[in-house]
DNA sequence: TCAAAAGTGTTGAGTTTACACCCATGC
DNA sequence: GCATGGGTGTAAACTCAACACTTTTGA
């Protein structure tokens, strides 16, 4: 490919924020980075952009490099090139991604670029480098403002969940209080979770119903004008 | 600076898309690119990142210097690097940025870098050069969306508008018809719009009352939890 | 006096909120 | 039989949708 001939010398890196929810409490995959000035930080998966790779194909790869996962959800969230030291290599600019994963998945597989990779409550992360915190912090308010109009909290359940799992998600991430039947209710009205026949009875207490959410049916009702909304008193 | 020590070419630009709206009608700013293999296409407002410079500063002088405006909402709409060979010249990401013009503002002074500007109504959009119908298409929609639930119709209007040409800009730009009563019935029960003492009289028929639109007051409701919201039937 | 746009209320339907008791299981 | 979480209905308040006539001006 033709080079472009403009003296710029400004890097293009891809970073991942990846929740996972498990424990009830949402976590945040972070990796230990490997090389360079900020060696041995904790930090979010990501890395440069190659030269013939698309900025998908790029956080892809990262993830699996170093974390070995492959997320339920991804979109991109926002670039990060306000603040010129924002990377102590030089200019660099961050195209971040917001990721989710399944919580059936939330084993690691951390090899290649990074020491060790771990999931951290997100109450307990610490001070990351680069700009890495305030990334989380925008990722965390694009979570909360899109689970109450999309259907995004299923991506952090196992494929079959109790209602109230999904209930504790809702209360646990957007910090607020849930009045149980009307969750119920309103959830139930839009026809998109599936009863199956099975039980869980790992807790104490009647066991309770599991439930599939109904992909699907959802797309296609979106296409047609449908939104999943959500909210609180 | 120190420069990052990895190999990647990759060139990072900064492009808008500026919203204005007159005679009834949602323009898109448009300038001729002066330079390079698309040499007179007409392109979206936009142009390389300077090594020192932050994406926010970068686009600002790039509108200042191609078109001479100075919007009054500017946001990340998206970063375009998905293509790889979305630009003739090389790899190059975009950055692209959503903007809209109050309509006493829209006249051009174009310049330093565009041989012209113009604004054109959406809807009479030539095949423009790179990927930029594309990145259009992407802001209509943010537009769309960010008018039911952010008081940004107020940013394309003069500061003191007829009830008329708000309900006017929401129809056209929403392609629905909306019920007048309620429409105002709504809008005036947030409690931000302030009638002024001034009527105009420029049309046929009686004469209507100007507002304005308090911005102050919504800043403050926002940040209590207010949520400026229209929906349509 | 006519044409053109501005201004204005009410009613029924639907949605949201608030709220408390019984059920099924394991120990 | 008791502790634990699961499951359920109703009434009042509120919001939304539908709908048409009167007012003011200029020509």
């Amino acid at each position: 490919m033709e080079s472009v001939k403009i003296n710029q010398n400004i890097k293009v890196a891809v970073d991942a924020i990846v929740f996972g929810y498990s424990n009830n409490a949402l976590h945040v995959l972070l990796v230990k980075q490997k090389f360079g000035a900020l060696k041995n930080n904790w930090v979010l998966a990501g890395g440069f952009v190659k030269d013939g790779e698309t900025l998908y194909e790029a956080i892809n790869r990262e993830l699996r490099e170093e974390a070995g996962i492959q997320v339920t959800y991804l979109e991109q969230l926002y670039t990060f090139g306000d603040d010129i030291h924002r990377d102590p290599r030089g200019r660099v600019i961050s195209v971040a991604y917001f990721a989710l994963l399944n919580s059936t998945e939330l084993k690691l597989s951390a090899d290649t670029d990074a020491k060790d990779a771990k999931w951290v409550p997100l109450d307990k992360i610490p001070k990351l480098g680069f700009d890495h915190n305030q990334i989380i912090q925008v990722a965390y308010e694009r979570l909360k403002s899109k689970l109450t109009y999309q259907p995004i909290g299923f991506d952090l359940l196992p494929k079959e969940f109790l209602f109230s799992d999904l209930e504790n998600l809702y209360c646990n991430i957007l910090q607020k209080q849930i009045d149980r039947r009307n969750f119920r209710k309103k959830i139930l009205s839009f026809g998109l979770l599936e009863e199956t026949e099975k039980f869980s009875s790992e807790k104490t207490g009647r066991p309770a119903k599991l439930f599939k959410f109904n992909k699907k049916k959802y797309n296609k009702l979106h296409k047609e004008g449908f939104n999943f909304e959500i909210k609180f008193a």
